[in-house]
Order: C-alpha cells, then sequence, then structure tokens
DNA sequence: TAGGTAGGTGAATCTGCTA
DNA sequence: TTAGCAGATTCACCTACCT
C-alpha cells in the first residue's frame, strides 16, 4: 500500500506543475514516448474518445514504468503478488488520471483487457471517478485451444466502457448499432474473429509483429457506436495502430502514443496504406433524436391535416379531433391536450409518444399522424 | 479505507479466538443468518467448491417503464444497498476472507456478477491470494433489452473461477465439459438462458419469490466442471436454493447460508421435491446449439464486402449501395434500410429475405449476398 | 388437439431540451 | 437548479385464452 501512495503522489505533482501544454493537437500523429509523460503534453478536455488496450503481462517488466518516468525493476520471483499487483495498479490509477483529464466532459473512455489485468483496471476506472457503461464481451469466434485441457478455453477479453460522469452526455450511435445488427439491438457481447490472416502485420522475419494485435472490426465497432466523423480519438497504447488505421477509414481524427520504435514504424506504414471510405458511404441511418422536431400544430396551420379530424389508437378505443391550435379533444368530452400528453392520459401511461399512437383514417386503414411528420420532412429536405 | 481495516480486524479475531467451530458439518442444512457470521460456524480447510451470488450493488435510479409504458420490476432490496464503492469492497473482502478460510487448499471457488460489482470483486479475489483461472461469460439468450436506447443492451453476467493458489490442485473435469459441448473443448462463454416459466419461483402472490433466481442449468455446468459426486458445496448467498437443488440433483453434499427467512422457506420447499439424479441419467443430456446468426453488418465490419459497393436484385430491378452500418441506400436515393427491410420496401412485399434478394457482382455475374454470409460460416466454423 | 393471438416479464446503474 | 414537456424506446420466451 505504502508503494501505491508514493507513486501516486510523485506522478501527481509531475502532472500539474511542470510543462506547457501543446496548444494545437498533434492530429494523425504517433507521439513516441511513453504514454503518461505524452499525455502530459495535451491539453485539459481536448479528446473525444480513448480506446485503450494496455499491457498486462507482467512478465514484460519494460513495460511498466512508474508515472516519474523510473522504470520498475523487472518481475522475478523475489517479488511477492502484493507487490507486482500494486505496482500494476499504481501504473493504471496514473494512466487512468491523465486518460481522464485529457478527456472531454462528455466523451467516453474503453479499456480492453483479459482476466489478469481487467478486475484492476475495472476497479481503478470506478475509483476515479469513472462512470461504467456496458462492459463488452469480445468473443473470440476462433480462439486458441487450451492445448493442456486444464481450464476452460479462454475464448474471449472484456472491455469496459465509461463516460466521465454518472450525468455525461456522451455519444451513443443506438441506430447505427441496431443497423449494423440486423435491425435487433446490438448486444454487450460481440462475436468476433481474432486478428489474423492478411491483416495481421507481419515483420521481416514472417513473424507477428505485436502479440496482441486487435482486430479491426473491434475497432470500427467500437469507433461506429461511440464517436461521429471528425472526433477526435486518443489512443495511449497504439502498438500497431489498428485504432488509426480504422480512425483513418471512418473518418475521425487521431492521435496515438507508442514507446517502441518497431512498433511506430510498422504503425505509420499501416496507417499511410489505408484509404478512407468514400463519403457516400458514410452517409448511416440518422439518429431520430438528430431530426429537428416538429410541432403536430405547424402540419395543422400548414393544411397536412384539417382541424375537425378524427383521430384514433391503433385498436379504435379512444376517439380525438383535431383542434385548430393542434391539440386533441376526446370525442366524449372527457380530456383534451397535446398529441402525446393525452396519448398518456388515456392510457394511463407516465408518458406517450403521440406521433405513433394517434392515427387517421383513409382508405379504410388507419395511418400514423407519424407520416405526416414524415413527409413534411421528406418535403423541407430536413 | 479505515472501514475496511476495522471490519477485516473484527473478523479474523472472531473467527480465530472466539467461537468453536462445528465438529460436524451441517450437510443439507440451511444455516439462517449473515454469512460471514454463519460462515465462521465452520472449521478451517473444509469446503471443496464454493458458488457465491454476492449482492450486485445496482445503485438504479427512478422508475423504468417499457416502450409500452408498463414498469419495469427493478431490484430494490434492501439487501442491495451499500452507501458506497468503499462499503462495498469492505463487506466483499469481509466475507471473502471467511470463504478462503473454509475452502480446501485443493478447492476452488466461483463469484457471480455484472459489471457493477464484478470488478471490485475480480480485485478482492486477487488482492486475497485466490488464483483465477477462469472467467465466464453467461451469455442471456434471452435478456431484458435496453428500453430507452441509451447503451449496449446488458445481455451478460461474469462468473470468475478461483482456485486458492497458483500451484493448488483444483478440480476440472475436462473431459465431462467437452462431451457436454459436442467434443469440443468447453469455452470461457456459455449461452444459456435466464430463469423463467416454470423454472422460476413464485410466491403465494404469484410474483416471482427472489428477484435474481439463477437458472439451474448454470450451476449444472458450474458444479459438472468443478466438483465430484460426494464433493461438499457452500452457497454463502442461498436466496431459493439454487445451489442445494443442482447439488442434490447431481450428489454433491451441500450447506447453504440465508439470512431471509422467506428465502430460506422457500428453499426448504424447494431442495426437498427435487430428486436426485438416476445414476443412468447422469450421464448428459445434449443442449441443444443456438443457431448463430449472422448479421449484414458483421460482413461489412470484416470487410468482407466495402462500404460503397453496389448490389442489386437478380433481375437488376433496383441497385443499392452498401454504407458503414451494414445498411443499404438505394442509388436513386428513395430509400434506405437493412437488407431485409429494404427489400420489402422496393417490392411491396411485407417481408423479403436480403440475403438471397440482394447481389453483387463479380466478373461480371451476380452473386447473392448470402455467399458471404456462408463463407463466414465456413472460416469460423460456428 | 393444434394453432394463433394477446399479454406479461426479466440483476437496468435507461431522455433531453428549454425556459 | 428545477420544472415542464416533447417524444424516443423492446427481445425472447413464457402462459393464458381463444378458435
Amino acid at each position: 500500500m505504502a508503494v501505491v501512495q508514493r507513486v501516486q503522489r510523485k506522478g501527481t505533482v509531475a502532472a500539474t506543475a511542470k510543462r506547457p501544454k501543446l496548444t494545437v493537437l498533434p492530429f494523425e500523429t504517433i507521439m513516441q514516448g511513453d504514454c503518461i509523460e505524452q499525455m502530459k503534453n495535451l491539453p485539459d478536455r481536448s479528446i473525444d474518445m480513448i480506446f485503450a488496450d494496455p499491457p498486462y503481462n507482467l512478465q514484460l517488466g519494460g513495460d511498466l514504468h512508474r508515472p516519474d518516468g523510473s522504470q520498475v525493476d523487472a518481475v522475478d520471483d523475489d517479488w511477492d503478488k502484493f507487490d507486482s499487483l500494486s505496482t500494476y495498479d499504481a501504473f493504471t490509477k496514473a494512466w487512468l488520471r491523465e486518460a481522464r483529464r485529457v478527456l472531454k466532459d462528455d466523451g467516453t473512455i474503453w479499456v480492453i483487457g483479459s482476466y489478469h489485468n481487467i478486475f484492476r483496471v475495472g476497479a481503478a476506472l470506478q475509483d476515479e471517478g469513472f462512470w461504467i457503461l456496458n462492459d463488452i464481451v469480445w468473443r473470440k469466434a476462433n480462439p486458441m485451444p487450451n492445448f493442456k485441457g486444464t481450464r476452460f478455453t479462454n475464448a474471449h477479453e472484456t472491455m469496459i466502457w465509461c463516460s466521465k460522469s454518472e450525468k455525461a452526455r456522451y455519444t451513443f450511435n443506438y441506430r447505427t448499432m441496431k443497423a449494423l445488427n440486423d435491425d435487433l439491438q446490438m448486444r454487450s457481447d460481440w462475436s468476433l474473429p481474432i486478428c489474423s490472416g492478411g491483416e495481421r502485420l507481419k515483420d521481416d522475419d514472417g513473424h507477428k509483429a505485436h502479440p496482441t494485435q486487435k482486430p479491426e472490426a473491434l475497432l470500427y465497432r467500437v469507433m461506429l457506436a461511440s464517436t461521429e466523423p471528425g472526433d477526435i480519438v486518443l489512443d495511449p497504447f497504439f502498438g500497431t495502430g489498428t485504432t488509426g488505421a480504422v480512425a483513418r477509414r471512418l473518418k475521425r481524427r487521431w492521435i496515438g502514443i507508442e514507446r517502441e520504435d518497431k512498433y511506430v514504424k510498422v504503425a505509420r506504414a499501416r496507417i499511410d496504406s489505408t484509404l478512407p471510405l468514400d463519403e457516400s458511404a458514410m452517409v448511416l441511418m440518422p439518429e431520430k433524436k438528430a431530426q429537428p422536431r416538429v410541432a403536430f400544430g405547424l402540419l395543422v396551420e400548414l393544411g397536412m391535416i384539417e382541424p375537425g379530424t378524427h383521430v384514433t389508437d391503433a385498436k379504435r378505443r379512444w376517439k380525438a379531433e383535431v383542434k385548430a391550435d393542434g391539440t386533441l379533444a376526446l370525442l366524449d368530452g372527457m380530456g383534451a391536450g397535446s398529441i402525446h400528453k393525452l396519448g398518456a392520459t388515456v392510457q394511463g401511461a407516465p408518458s406517450c409518444n403521440g406521433w405513433n399512437f394517434w392515427h387517421y383514417e383513409e382508405a379504410g386503414k388507419l395511418i400514423e399522424i407519424d407520416a405526416l411528420r414524415q413527409r413534411h420532412l421528406a418535403k423541407t429536405g430536413e
């Protein structure tokens, strides 16, 4: 415990007191160096989304740096578990703290890991004040078998998706995700193949360039779900640059941080050869919430529905008349109000979307009054 | 932090100094009371496997309504409320410490939770010296949807399976698991339905007896995987006694601890009416394999078909473009939607199988997009 | 009896803009 | 800060009841 506190104090001092921040963000750039040190060069609240795939193999002692930049001794048998866990926790807290600082208040962070580290990361995220939105299971379609037959085949990894606070208004492209999943809500478990074949980057010897290269399909879904085109995406553990490649393809701006020279080189070449998607392919299913608001009264004013018209619900349980001011009044005189309020009242429901609840009759068929709104939106080109 | 230490000290002192342990284990018994206090009555190293379903600390907000206006029956019980994360952590550490004491050195522990609590539980398990063997994802075949469209559907829960130490010789029935999974290694993701229908216990009013009853199939697999007949299974959060019922069915011995009077009563009645499996039936029941459902959007994510590609029907009457979210948009701009929906729209049909309706062109020949799906299924072997 | 329709429900951190 | 209100939002599986 003493170790944790010492490390944290050091990190905090260094972050707040010393250096000037960059005033122009280094877009489409790999900042080479320690991720904590490099994040300190970025201004507060400047990033829309962070995707992080932190190291968790404690055997890679070189991957662990204290916030002050000093390297942690290699993990060896002299270390007891408590010591290595707390070192990892200190490392996690330190980079999460910087990540939180550079993230916009309405931004989100994704962190991926396996059972070796994800519980520590998740607890640290909560401790640092992040608000968990989902934990996402990446279910590997083709995992490595457990050769010894001693455990269950380790066939998934876990991502944690957080906003900066409970009340934050984060980006979630609900309709896009639903469209991507054959018109069913996207679930918290995603079945995707591991990164292999032509997508897997090789070094000159033909060996895989990076031990944990993530599939582009994973980042594709992450980015489509939680960012807009033009948003700024930061990956503090850039590796071979999957985040940058997908960001470029989907027309998001990106910043990568990577320490190892060889990964930086591989990532640069890879991203340079990635082409952005065509403009037309980027026109997605619109979020309904983003459409301009239309008042029912406007449609009455425009003569798209006449005052005096009778409307009813899908089962013809209630009938009402359209008034000149765009309100409805029940034919039995037992209630009146806006299309929404009256719909809620008659059903005894807390709320109601009047656009879909009320129908008018045309050629013997009931048509949602929402059809009028859609016709209006189409006509005005919005 | 002070809270944690006080609780731990208390627990430790009471456990080691004060009371005499039971010399004969209370098999097939529900010990009524607080789980930490009751575990203190059990001797050291006496339990083969612990299954624990602790409170999740959900922290729900106000009421939630379905789109049809009905209200969701939330988990609002007092036993799920904690003042803060640190209070929850102290509680977790305290019961885990007792659990560790009563567990045999070669025994294992399972803990189930959701993103609200599982990261804290996992970190605490590691802190207490447990060695994680697997994290298991229970993919719910029929989860509750996300009614407001604000996040991904929360469609899974996580179980953590641990031995007491890295070198422990725990039980894992590899071949049984493989047999249960059509002669393929059992993976770390399990698809099982939630507990509903006849299995779901009701109180006298016909309401669910317990808000979070787990399916027997889940415990069935847990117990088959990690215990032998005659082994001693402890469930410190017994609830309606799913663990006891399955233990009896599989001829394991069990001990339950439960605080609430009403749950104890329900569990007793339930287990009394559960019959042990016949010897011959201990050979396993096959489970139906879930049909792999492939969304067209997945193929776009995987790069099997590029956004911007043009598709058409077999007679080339309609042409559409593939968008980045896996939807199609007609080239004349007169319609858009999923492969199925757009196919239905252009034909004026009530429905349409888009997989067979839409084609892409390769070397001058039209190929059903279903060919891409078949290629994906063949590749991933699902 | 088979088949179809209607209604209920599940561990949920479940809205957002404007005045 | 809060009140008011427009309006967006569900999937799989169960039982009960009807024809």
